[in-house]
RNA sequence: GCCCCCGUUGUGUAGUGGCCUAGCACGCCGCCCUCUCACGGCGGUAGCGCCGGUUCGAAUCCGGUCGGGGGUACCA
């Protein structure tokens, strides 16, 4: 036997159960994918449970276009769940919507062993009774933990309807964060909490402790802001556990926060806080996802490109760091570009094909001649692409159609001009009775030509070219594009450039 | 206001009393490579918030202070 790992205690590995409760309000936000990421990593690396529930009581803000997103933006990720919608599970439903009556009972329950109480206040007389007695203590004051009959008949009478509150135990509550360590709250700091609305509708207050101890969650890792409720929630679980429910609180761990540049709240407005805006913008969820795990955890000192196999494996929770993290997008495009130059060729070849398709660029499914073009233009670009975006730009004059192949307006203006026909006009008649169209003949046959003949120097002689045949100042390297272009179009281009 | 969390270069971090004239990565700057852009290589830039204390010795421990963040709902 090996000594017990204090994270999981006196639990077998694969009993860990952690769950990712997204409320489907909008599309995931990347701090809610960094805790997804940090829950899956934890389940995996002991071959426990990650059970995925939706937390959509709040019926109002909810929507399907919501609901879709954040599943689609889990599945783009590659974070699998092994309970929740579309798999299932021995804890369902999992959808909050469907579990009303779940909670109606149990509310009924904690109010008849006397955890909860029905309470009339209404939030104006609260705040008028905190006046009064000039007391800086946050919350409720508990003015309804004792009504007798007459009092509750005459709100009653008055029309008024209750809210259930959890009747907190006055006592100190502490707990062991496990990114944090012991965290401890004076009972003057927790109130009475309301889990009901008057309506009849069970709050998160409720929801999120009861689905969590009805699915036998072990550990909870979630963000800082959830910090504070801590106390509460273990409250909860205590009174839940007094009815049979569960078994007493899990463990926590608090994850921190990721903050905008200049310790700004990332907004969902903030370019880059959705994770939308990854999928769109070429991103690869290997390194989204990666950038990700740097955002509170790291796998070495030394060492920041990894999968979340790798993570998975190494992943502890009590590695994580309790500072605030900044989101940097100047970082996570630098591991991106990482990630992209790990992928193989016939990878990478399969993750830019959609993009050239969206583009027009390449036919949908690839025809067998653009299949064999990618192929071979791969091995030029794939490691000066930052962006799968970037294929669009950087071998579209390989797809175009010569009839719409256009330059950079800039470029060309820069590069073409009567110096550069010139050059263009030299590089067309030392190519034209070329023997063989291959890089090595098309090389030498330019700089016996330009360098040698017309003693330019390299950049300069090679420029006007670039921009004739390619469109663009920047390209794949000149003499390979222009074998892969074929003789006949790199001629025509070079021709073309003269008139222009 | 009150409660809680956090505090190492611009950013993410390593560092758990001597191995630290503080390491790594990203960024930024310069150089090399070079047909452009990248890649790669080399070098540089910049930090322990502050004040006390403990100690022979503190980024590391303690106290205070300042700063940042979160919470303080019949939202989640």
């Amino acid at each position: 036997m090996t000594s017990p790992d204090p994270v999981i205690g006196d639990l077998e590995p694969a009993q860990v159960r952690v769950r990712f409760p997204p409320s489907p309000t909008g599309f995931l936000h990347v701090g809610n994918a960094r805790s997804a990421l940090f829950n899956w990593a934890f389940a995996r690396h002991y071959g426990g449970t990650l059970v995925l529930r939706i937390e959509d009581t709040d019926l109002a803000r909810n929507t399907a276009e919501g609901y879709a997103s954040v599943l689609d933006s889990l599945r783009w990720l590659g974070l699998d769940w092994d309970e929740g919608p579309e798999v299932g599970g021995p804890y369902g439903p999992y959808l909050q919507s469907e579990r009303f009556d779940v909670y109606r009972d149990i509310a009924a329950r904690l109010h008849e062993a006397g955890s909860a109480y029905d309470c009339f206040c209404t939030s104006d007389e609260v705040e008028a009774r905190r006046k009064a007695s000039g007391s800086k203590v946050q919350g409720y004051d508990g003015f309804c933990r004792d009504l007798d009959a007459g009092q509750r008949s005459a709100f009653e009478a008055a029309g008024r309807t209750a809210v259930l509150r959890l009747l907190v135990p006055d006592r100190p509550l502490t707990f062991e964060d496990l990114v944090r360590g012991e965290v401890t709250f004076l009972p003057e700091n927790v109130p009475d909490f309301a889990l009901v609305r008057a309506n009849g509708d069970p709050l998160y207050t409720l929801v999120n402790p009861t689905d969590d101890a009805l699915m036998g969650i072990t550990h909870v890792l979630r963000g800082e802001d959830l910090l504070s409720s801590t106390p509460r929630q273990i409250a909860l679980y205590d009174a839940l556990l007094a009815i049979g429910v569960g078994t007493g609180a899990p463990r926590f761990g608090h994850l921190p926060i990721v903050m905008g540049e200049g310790n700004k709240r990332l907004s969902k407005r903030d370019r880059g806080s959705g994770l939308l805006d990854y999928i769109e913008g070429g991103y690869l969820p290997e390194g989204v996802l990666n950038y990700l795990a740097l955002l509170g955890w790291g796998i070495a000192a030394d060492r920041d490109v990894f999968s979340t196999a790798e993570m998975a494996e190494a992943f502890d929770i009590r590695r994580v760091n309790p500072n605030p993290a900044r989101f940097d997008l100047k970082k996570l495009a630098a591991i991106n570009a990482s990630h992209m130059r790990l992928l193989s060729r016939a990878d990478m070849t399969s993750r830019v094909t959609p993009y050239l398709q969206r583009a027009g660029l390449v036919a949908d499914p690839v025809l067998p001649a653009q299949a064999d073009l990618l192929a071979a233009a791969m091995p030029l670009v794939q490691e000066r692409m930052n962006l799968l975006t970037e294929a669009v730009d950087m071998l579209g004059f390989l797809f175009v159609e010569d009839a719409a192949f256009e330059r950079d307006p800039a470029d060309a203006a820069k590069l073409l001009d009567d110096a550069g026909r010139a050059v263009v006009k030299a590089a067309h008649d030392a190519l034209t009775d070329l023997d063989t169209w291959v890089t090595p003949a098309i090389e030498g046959a330019l700089r016996a030509s330009l360098v040698d003949g017309l003693g330019l120097k390299p950049r300069n002689a090679f420029g006007p070219v670039r921009v004739a045949v390619t469109g663009r100042r920047i390209s794949p390297p000149l003499f390979e594009s222009m074998e892969l272009l074929g003789r006949d179009r790199s001629l025509t281009r070079l021709r073309s450039a003269l008139a222009g």
